[in-house]
DNA sequence: GCCAACGTTGGC
DNA sequence: GCCAACGTTGGC
C-alpha cells in the first residue's frame, strides 16, 4: 500500500453574508470557488489534498470567529467560474485549457456550538500565533499546523471530528 | 466609516 | 523593471 501523507490543515476565510458555516452544514458539501489570489491559488492547485482538514472562518463578522470545520473530499481543479461571463468571479484571462484559477471541493464536519472567536484566539497561548492573527493577513486560505488546530478545537471544547 | 496592508495595473 | 495610482480586504 502507498504511503500516505500525513493530513495537513488550512484555514479557509469565508464571509457570512457569502457564505457561511450554515450554508455549509444544509448543502452538505461545496466547491470553494473564487479564490483570485496568486498565492491562495497555489495551495489550492499544488498542497491542499483529499483528507486536509479545514478551519471554517467567518471574516468581516459579528462576531468574527472560527465556527466549525470541514474536509477536503476533492483536491484541486479549475475553478469554472472564471469561465462564467455572467459570474462574479469572472476572469476572462483564465484559459480553460490551462486554467489560472482553481478549487477543491470540502464537505462539512462540524459546528463549534461556542464559535471561537477573534478575542479567543488573542488570548491563547498557541492561537494568538496564527497566521489569521497577523495584522495585514488578507490570504483567504492559510496553512494552519497540528498544534493550532488541535489548540482551536481544545477551545471550542470539542473532539477530533471522526 | 476609517484606514493599513498589500496585490495589481499601467505609464514611463 | 520601476513605481505611483488604484482597488480590495478586512480588522478596528
Amino acid at each position: 500500500m502507498a504511503k500516505q501523507r500525513a493530513r495537513r490543515y488550512w484555514l479557509f476565510k469565508s464571509e457570512p453574508d457569502a457564505y457561511s458555516i450554515d450554508d455549509l452544514q444544509s448543502d452538505g458539501q461545496t466547491f470553494w470557488d473564487g479564490v483570485r489570489n496568486y498565492q491562495a491559488r497555489n495551495m489550492l492547485r499544488d498542497e491542499i489534498q483529499v483528507g486536509d482538514r479545514i478551519l471554517f472562518y467567518h471574516s468581516n463578522a459579528k462576531p468574527m470567529a472560527v465556527v466549525g470545520t470541514a474536509e477536503v473530499i476533492r483536491s484541486g481543479y479549475a475553478d469554472h467560474t472564471a469561465f462564467d461571463p455572467n459570474d462574479k468571479h469572472y476572469d476572462p484571462k483564465s484559459d480553460p485549457d490551462e486554467p489560472t484559477w482553481f478549487m477543491v471541493d470540502v464537505k462539512f464536519l462540524q459546528k463549534f456550538e461556542t464559535p471561537v472567536t477573534r478575542d479567543d484566539l488573542k488570548g491563547g497561548e498557541v492561537t494568538s500565533g496564527m497566521m489569521v492573527m497577523q495584522r495585514g493577513s488578507r490570504l483567504s486560505i492559510q496553512p494552519v499546523t497540528a498544534v493550532e488546530w488541535k489548540a482551536v478545537l481544545q477551545r471550542a471544547g470539542v473532539n477530533e471530528p471522526k
